[in-house]
DNA sequence: AGGCTTAAATGACTATAGTCAAGTTGTGGG
DNA sequence: CCCACAACTTGACTATAGTCATTTAAGCCT
């Protein structure tokens, strides 16, 4: 794997792309990379954190084990994404796992290097903060999610999200398997099957792991609508 | 209001508390307090940012309406919390709007404030990482619980959560309205109301504002258990 | 290609939470 | 002291999502 391609992609990541050259010369001169084949465990809850981490390559799942057993996934990374940074700083314990879900590669940056970068340039915290804070914003956003919209209306959001334009007709590629997507969802795969054939109605149409989008604005509507009424637009 | 006793709640908050004396100074000479009513909006979501808000007296509820008019409670805030420190930062906009539950005083410490603060001590940002940190940890727990138990577990965990000790028996006090605890844990007024109604076979029995509690670790393990079996016991 | 393995869709049933409406309790005001 | 208003509880019904079992479809390997 080619070390170029790799310090490319980190360095256009969320948490390091405003760093100056010289700090992102040092951060990643005292980093290292990692790679997990699917299903590998990156930490467990309860580990002491010392790292950030960065994905450079492929899908990296964080989870949670309630007491009762029950699993809820908290987020998923793809290449480019970081995580761990509020944690790494406290040396506290990480309040999630980690498992690749596909084969995948991670850059690992001690905390101490980050620790140092931000005492030579107070600028540094704002960017890590940042970073926590574009974490933040999407754990808020799920919750919202999970209280104000229905499974399809969930579902009917994600799609929206892998779109790249705002309007019109496209083809989306489901980003990870649908065990996982329900998982990220907060519903059971099953559920996650009968969203899309609800979807049907509003000009989805799921084929294979790519999903065929007639009209973004009609998807819209239907995730922004009150469920009571989105229930009936979907008869 | 002694001005005595807001210096004192803001100096022992979570944000605060690490600074050093000097810095401390610093800080609370650039802030401004502010008392609102009960109902009162203290910033709506889209707005921009400008300062961190440490409540020093009464209860601030963080909210979130969604497109299609659901409100979703993502926090509340008691005495000695802050939020707001990630998105001020970078001069971004509130993702959750802010209201008054009950009559409140809240201090206000501009954003540049902090950033000076920080160019003078790196350390400053580690503890701002910090407290961003426990809202972090606290919307993962959330997430956990909305995705992996049932109301009543979650109005059981709720609870546990108010009280001061480990096991034996105690009477907690509800911090605020059932209509909010409610919003809270993601449910509406009259699930509640059945949760709590629930719970009376696990021994817990509320009484106006209190909840009489008679066997915290017989709680807990209700809480803990799978929700297949947790409806079993209930019965 | 054919059979093997796993992922995904569907059907039948149950449970949990939401909705709407009616009743209850409790509190502060006159 | 009683009324009025609001907060809360309860009941009946509905809808949404979970569970379990079965069918269908899709990769995959030799």
């Amino acid at each position: 794997m080619p070390n170029e391609r790799r310090r490319k992609i980190a360095q256009n990541s969320l948490l390091l792309k405003s760093f100056s050259q010289e700090v992102q010369d040092m951060v990643l001169s005292m980093s290292s990379w990692r790679e997990y084949d699917r299903g590998e465990t990156l930490f467990l809850q309860g580990e002491t954190a010392q790292a950030i981490h960065i994905v450079t390559e492929g899908w990296v799942k964080l989870y949670r084990i309630a007491p009762n057993g029950g699993e809820a996934v908290v987020n998923v990374f793809a290449r480019g994404e970081s995580f761990g940074e509020a944690v790494a700083f406290r040396g506290h314990t990480y309040p999630v796992s980690a498992e690749a879900v596909t084969a995948c590669e991670v850059m690992r940056i001690p905390s101490v290097a980050l620790l140092e970068a931000m005492r030579k340039d107070p600028e540094i915290a704002v960017s890590v903060l940042a970073s926590t804070f574009a974490h933040l914003h999407s754990l808020v956003s799920q919750l919202e999610q999970l209280k104000a919209q229905t499974g399809p209306q969930r579902v009917a959001e994600f799609l929206l999200e892998l779109c790249e334009h705002e309007e019109g007709s496209c083809v989306v590629t489901l980003p990870y398997d649908k065990f996982l997507i329900a998982g990220r969802l907060g519903m059971k795969p099953e559920s996650l099957s009968r969203s899309f054939a609800k979807l049907k109605t509003v000009g989805v149409h799921i084929k294979r792991n790519h999903a065929a989008i007639d009209d973004i604005e009609r998807l819209r509507d239907f995730s922004e609508t009150d469920p009571v009424e989105a229930w009936h637009k979907a008869q």
